[in-house]
DNA sequence: AATATAATTTAGGTTACCCAAATTATATTA
DNA sequence: TAATATAATTTGGGTAACCTAAATTATATT
């Protein structure tokens, strides 16, 4: 069974607002995701029943079928080996990967997937440190927490951020944190929750509670 | 102007049908090689010659303007750089890397297109001998000629194919003949203008005239 | 010049997307 | 429970790309 582009962005938004919570989305929340109209929602959610890949009422919204499941990580096991391709070997920024990954994802081919994965060395995590799901479907977990939940005094390693807006990557950068980067928790502002860190080279930076917020390092 | 895929399309298929007469093409023969209806064609030409990406005339057909020619030939640039990608670099024999290449050359970013073609070093020529425009639409040409036009006893070296179908570059390598060997002309039968060749490691093999008139040699 | 053949266009229809506005169903609250 | 707010759906309509069949226009042949 085809499955078309526009299809795999669906998946794509069923599959992000439900993982964490194993729930289900309503029509709303896809419209505002994709940036398209109620009513081409309601269509798409019709024929993705159809197809079988998701599974959908009305009151309830819809959740992905094993088989959508399937083909959404497929999707976003291309997504994040380009991204990563991207960095690794052409010079992207983490902040600039993300425009060209929704392209390349949509390519069909298991062998240029497979081979660009072999490539690439069969990355576990993509440039922002979200898991990139191996050929069955299957990621890996990290035991880690977001940077406002550190202990003070704690040396900790930055290993994803759950914003991959290019504004956001943009700043970091310009505090001068990437991922893998070791900090060290100096201080938590009682009256804003400001996170204050030393990083490598002793320097200091102040990071917002809405940035600590979306640093996750164990 | 933003261009879209299918438009993509029928700009290479004119100046696949054009670059070499310099002349014009008409409906039937583009909608045979994109297997469309000719009715279609004249529907899309009518859209490109509206975005002044061809001239287009009942009568002589269609051409390429500077515009049009100048984007055929950044998706062939593109096309070709990804085939020498998949080829080098994720293991694709050539007469695997169609297909995907057909999908990867409507990629838009240029800082992908930029930086894959450094990551390749620039390269002149894909994986079937094809020339591969540089950013301003220049091709290097090779002095070459078909293999049936090549002396006897002359050793030449194979420098391109004209057919890339997957067919015929199998029968190539079932031959044992790839891009680059050197090979020594040994015999042009009269009767049917077959021509026997003697490729590295003494190994001669027939070639029927069909097939010496898709080698280029130099 | 008349006619046959080939190429192109017209006309009308399909499918896969999308939207705005109106309607209906569900949930909340007075 | 009735009134209201919210969410989902339907209706009606639009675009881009494709199709087939029939009509037209060019071109080639006699």
């Amino acid at each position: 069974m085809m499955i078309s582009i526009t299809e795999e962005n669906y998946l794509k938004a069923v599959f992000s607002a439900t993982h964490l919570s194993e729930g289900r989305v309503g029509n709303q929340i896809i419209a505002e995701k994709l940036t398209v109209n109620p009513a081409s929602v309601t269509e798409m959610l019709r024929k993705l029943q159809d197809k079988k890949l998701i599974e959908y009422t009305r009151t309830d919204g819809a959740k992905l079928t094993k088989e959508g499941l399937k083909a959404a990580l497929k999707v976003i096991r291309k997504h994040r080996l380009w991204e990563t391709f991207l960095v690794i070997h052409l010079n992207f920024k983490w902040d600039e990967v993300h425009e060209v990954a929704e392209q390349l994802e949509h390519i069909q081919s298991d062998k240029l997937l497979d081979e660009l994965a072999a490539f690439l060395g069969n990355p576990g995590f993509d440039p922002h440190g979200d898991p990139i799901p191996d050929k069955n479907g299957k990621m890996q977990n990290m035991k880690c927490k977001i940077l406002s939940d550190a202990a003070i005094g704690q040396k900790v390693k930055v290993v994803k951020v759950n914003d991959n807006a290019a504004s956001f990557l943009k700043y970091l950068d310009k505090q001068g944190i990437a991922l893998a980067d070791k900090i060290i928790v100096k201080e938590i502002q009682d009256f804003d929750q400001s996170v204050l860190v030393e990083l490598k080279g002793k320097k200091e930076v102040y990071l917002s509670a809405a940035a600590a917020k979306k640093i996750m390092v164990e």
